[in-house]
DNA sequence: CGGTATCCACAGAGATACTG
DNA sequence: CAGTATCTCTGTGGATACCG
């Protein structure tokens, strides 16, 4: 049992493929801050402090959690620098670059349709009002 | 105030688009359940039944709750027909078909590089053995 | 700077029972 | 068949304080 209260289920779990792959995938980076982490990890290596400033809203937590899951799959890479003070350097691995291309047609995705799903929105408000 | 116990936060949130356009695509299609919605409407129509036998170990109401949040994303159709006993059929929308075939990417990385993620988890298990 | 260690709140999800 | 209505529980993630 190598579950602690700083890296919980998300590093722990899915060490046997026993599920649809499809679930796999999304247990990787269907979790809330992996994607974000990812995409910023696009141009190069990045601190751990420039992620924290780069990423809106994640907290010190969530980010070493992130990271360490990213790591741990082979999709990120961490290098520390023994030095004073500490410098740690993250960035994608081969394997973590063509993940983030896929990352990437899905953001893109998400720029082309935001008005399009915005749309089915309101008129399925609309359609179906004041039910449920 | 459109919020129920059924239809929780998943379909009441997201409204405008204050955030990264990446996390609105994640926070559509990033939860539990719907990845595998998706890729099991892949060949055509579903009633709601087949699709809660295909989709392993989802409950009726996840079910319900994720359909109807991809409906009204425009993503899924739903189409009732007035007959007893009750016959719903679920189908991807054009807009819907567009993001299954990048899903479907994502599923194929995820066959292909099991294996490598695997490897990293042994191998960074090994490294990093009972510390954290 | 780059983390850990705790504690805690809340939303997401499961189980069960009931219905048009 | 295709849902709703509740109740409950778990895990994710946030806040805070401390450390090498």
């Amino acid at each position: 049992m190598r579950k602690t209260a700083l890296i919980p289920a998300s590093v722990t779990r899915g060490e046997p493929q026993q599920r649809c792959l499809a679930r796999d995938v999304f247990d990787r980076i269907g979790d809330k801050w992996s994607v974000e982490v990812i995409y910023n990890l696009t141009e190069g290596t990045r601190r751990f402090t420039e992620l924290r400033r780069e990423i809106d809203g994640i907290s010190q937590r969530m980010l070493t959690v992130t990271l360490r899951a990213l790591e741990r799959d082979g999709i990120v890479r961490r290098t520390v620098f023994p030095v004073v003070p500490p410098r740690v350097e993250y960035e994608l691995t081969p394997l973590g670059e063509t993940l983030r291309s896929l990352i990437g047609a899905l953001v893109d995705w998400s720029t082309e349709h935001t008005a399009d799903v915005d749309a089915a929105r309101l008129d399925y408000d609309r359609r179906v009002p004041e039910t449920l």
